[in-house]
DNA sequence: ACTGAAAGTACCACGAG
DNA sequence: CTCGTGGTACTTTCAGT
């Protein structure tokens, strides 16, 4: 990953249906040269993928909430994400050094499918509490990785 | 937005990159029905956009935090976001019912560069105290809006 | 540089209101 | 009759080698 390839990369997170002739057209670089480099960025893992950005509420989802764990002894990362993934309503799971163990981001159509949710982390292995934030406002959120 | 528009974002969320043959093959239209459609989302909001998944460490973004903002007081949420927003390291910011008032979502270089963007934050305004929590290992994110 | 495929546009057909 | 939505045909541009 060298320069350009950042450029590109930047391109692309900017407008991920680019044509590769205009990313070209900003780098200097000709469409096949771009396809090439963008091509082994995916072989190699740095671009994992290609996505739709949609506004949440066309899809239902209204409500959102972070909520934190607090867990009694230790959890291994591994056995937190099995625990986790398979709950639809969990985008995205973080262990963390600070006070609580893990974050969780839960997005719902309700509150009470958000209580749901909660009850059903809480019931699983070795929680201690959890402690939830729900969202009022999302101010603003860039494209990144996944 | 009609079930067949939910199937045609499901799958530019799979592959923001597809093209609309292939996604009309999916759902039964023709190749220019499916690009009026995506057309039309755009136009509404409900798609705001196509981006790239990149591998934050491609990036050198290593270090990832979430910090917890207490005001002292009521501050607005639009001057919040007029306060976060020029910080590049902020990619996400939310006001919330919860303990703290605003969840802050930080990637950067290093330690040192999220100890830099926590400062900058407490400097700025009615900010009574701040609450950090180091991402260890992120288990999983699920690609979603903006 | 070249070939096949996709994007994009124009125009017509159909059904619901 | 009109509006909305889909299809086909066609041109331009892009992808892929």
């Amino acid at each position: 990953m060298d320069a350009v390839d950042r450029e590109i990369v930047g391109h692309l997170m900017r407008d991920g249906r680019a044509t590769f002739a205009e990313i070209g057209s900003g780098v200097g670089l000709s469409a096949p040269a771009v396809k090439r480099r963008v091509d082994r960025m995916r072989a190699s893992g740095h671009i994992t993928g290609f996505t739709a950005l949609i506004d949440p509420a066309a899809l239902g989802w209204t409500t959102e909430a972070y909520v934190e764990i607090y867990y009694d002894g230790n959890v291994s990362a591994t056995e937190l994400k099995r625990s986790l993934e398979p709950i639809p309503q969990v985008v995205g799971a973080w262990t963390v050094a600070g006070n609580p163990d893990a974050i969780v981001h839960v997005m719902a159509t309700n509150m009470a499918e958000i209580e749901q949710v909660v009850e059903r982390m809480r019931e699983h292995a070795r929680v201690e509490r959890t402690r939830s934030a729900i969202v009022m406002s999302r101010l603003f959120e860039r494209p990144r990785s996944r």
